[in-house]
DNA sequence: ATTGGCACTCAGAAGTGTTGAGTGCTAACT
DNA sequence: AGTTAGCACTCAACACTTCTGAGTGCCAAT
């Protein structure tokens, strides 16, 4: 077991590191903290952290640096969440009170966390899961277009432009949607498509040729309803912080837009006791992003998870704000959610 | 007047500087391009130039660089815009003509436009102008909550979730839709919101509660859509890059976020003989874009030019190319515009 | 257990050659 | 006239060295 000291020693050199970028000394962690104690003392509980691995020094005889495993002990043991500031609450209400629908909302929701950590900000659109479909609606625009829109009581609301050619009627369109909103509302998309095609055949005659063309483009609404997908921002955050980057960030930009590595990377990963999940540098199985620290937190619709929002960030990211952050911002888009 | 072959050489001058991004010498000239001269003489060519401030020399006897006049000359003189490739216009093809509306299309638009120019992309949104009402849409969800949506007929579709405290009656909202698309369908956006504040007193008493709640909130939609905006892609290209980017890349990066700067600079620009406008470096008035070219394109909609698409990208890039695409992607989006 | 003292280490800054790509100029050549 | 070879000159970039100071590890004294 590791006695008091070191522990808070430790807790210093995270602090301390993560504000100045540079590797840090006995004797200037005794300037900036009152231990009460000696540099020659810290040494010795240097000495300890670093038998430990939690800190290391980049090179002999300069100062440590935390490790992995000292960052996470950090954030375990020492570490205590700063919670939001009253003006960021107020972004965040102001923000997410505005938004209307899904898309929207999950953008919205994007941009506002890459503002407030100055991290990369993930949003990840809810899965498929449950949702199910509240309405479908057509829409005739003119005599040769078609609007269809799909609302899910997930809140989403997707539309497409269709080319019809031949005519239609326009009570014909107001029967078409009736006879779909009767097969599928309420239904999980899941089974929307089975629905529809088997509906098709019960189809009067009149209809069956519109309904031909329409569930077609149903079925692929659906489809990119049941996607799974990540939405990034603040990626410029990254080339303006670009110095606080050890090596290039060229393939950290590459690895964080292959959406599916990032798909699965943040599957794995399940929320700790602080509500959030948090891997750090080599923590992440993704070798491009063993510099980096991603932190995740579920947000939830229908009370119950649906995907994950969070940031991407440097190893050496300030976990309190972020921590606290990402948290916030999570319970207020589920909060955000129940309200559409 | 400036002879031929001294014109010869700053073409060269440009394009190796373009490809190596390393000041050129007269002597890796004449190996790279066959003058039918000797190096002395092109360093007498060269001098011509560094007189006429077409090229200079980043410290003394080293190779020498265009100077912004020196683009300028270039571009318009010497240059030979570079037709896009099939594979580049298969691409464009494939990826507009998947797009719906205006919103999506414009996204995608942006993105292509950073894939194939490896630059900042920016996509002005279609200015109000002669836009008009197609269609004006109210969709009931639930018994709370109302949605509505805005048709134009430049193709974007907007919508916004409204939340209705007393309950309505589902025929008001039938009524409704049909009472205000009688009134605005047609009719320009810059008259929407005086047309429909005089309706409201028109309206029978059954549904004037309902459409007073309604009408602030078509009203919102309508100045969302008259609110000038850019789309920005490819951030991310220019933390790539950034090598080739003299000094840091911060201040470009916080000057085009900067919308209004970016919206006065574009709407400055006319296009030229190419077809697209060009501000090389000091020729942007905005300081921080010094070392940026700004390349720009109108594109169309209903036979009018409504807004501009284009790329921001260091004074050192391709113009040939970069020239070919934005004048592509601005005739493809028209088109695909006139057929939303 | 803590501390002052001291020898030791090493990255980074500052200083010192060396090299080579490049220039500008002149005198000779066509 | 325009072109060319030749040559002295310049200077950024690189390699190499020296210097410095922040930092360590260890030990003997408290």
């Amino acid at each position: 077991m590791i006695p008091e000291r070191p522990l808070e020693v430790l807790k210093a050199i995270v602090q301390d590191y993560i504000q100045s970028n540079e590797p840090v000394g006995s004797k200037s962690l005794v300037e900036r903290h009152s231990f009460g104690v000696s540099a020659a003392t810290i040494r010795n509980d240097m000495a300890i952290l670093e038998e430990e691995e939690l800190i290391a020094a980049p090179h002999t005889s300069s100062g440590r640096v935390p490790t992995d495993k000292g960052y996470r002990l950090f954030v375990d043991r020492l570490n205590e969440v700063k919670p939001i500031s009253n003006a960021e609450r107020a972004a965040i209400e102001g923000f997410l009170s505005k938004s209307a629908d899904l898309d929207e909302t999950l953008g919205h929701t994007a941009r506002l966390l890459s503002q407030l950590t100055n991290e990369i900000a993930l949003v990840q659109y809810p899965s498929l899961g449950k949702a199910s479909v509240r309405h479908i609606e057509l829409i005739a625009i003119d005599e040769k277009r078609l609007l269809l829109m799909l609302i899910t009581d997930s809140g989403r609301i997707q539309q497409h432009v269709m080319e019809i050619t031949a005519g239609y009627e326009a009570s014909a369109v107001e029967k078409l949607r009736n006879f779909f909103n009767e097969k599928v509302a309420g239904k999980p998309l899941s089974q929307v498509n089975k629905l529809l095609r088997v509906a098709k055949d019960e189809i009067g005659d009149p209809l069956q040729a519109l309904a031909g063309k329409v569930i077609p483009e149903i079925a692929l609404l659906v489809d990119a309803n049941s996607q799974e997908k990540i939405l990034l921002a603040g990626t410029s955050n990254l080339a303006k912080r670009q110095g606080e980057f050890p090596g290039s960030i060229s393939p950290v930009l590459e690895a964080i837009e292959e959406q599916v590595v990032l798909l699965k990377l943040i599957s794995e990963m399940q929320a700790d006791q602080h509500g959030v999940s948090l891997r750090i540098g080599r923590e992440n199985t993704v070798d491009a992003l063993s510099n980096t620290s991603v932190l995740v937190s579920g947000y939830e619709n229908q009370g119950s998870e649906v995907a994950k929002v969070g940031v991407i960030g440097p190893t050496r990211m300030d976990y309190s704000s972020n921590i606290g952050a990402v948290r916030a911002v999570a319970r207020y888009l589920t909060q955000s959610l129940g309200g559409l």
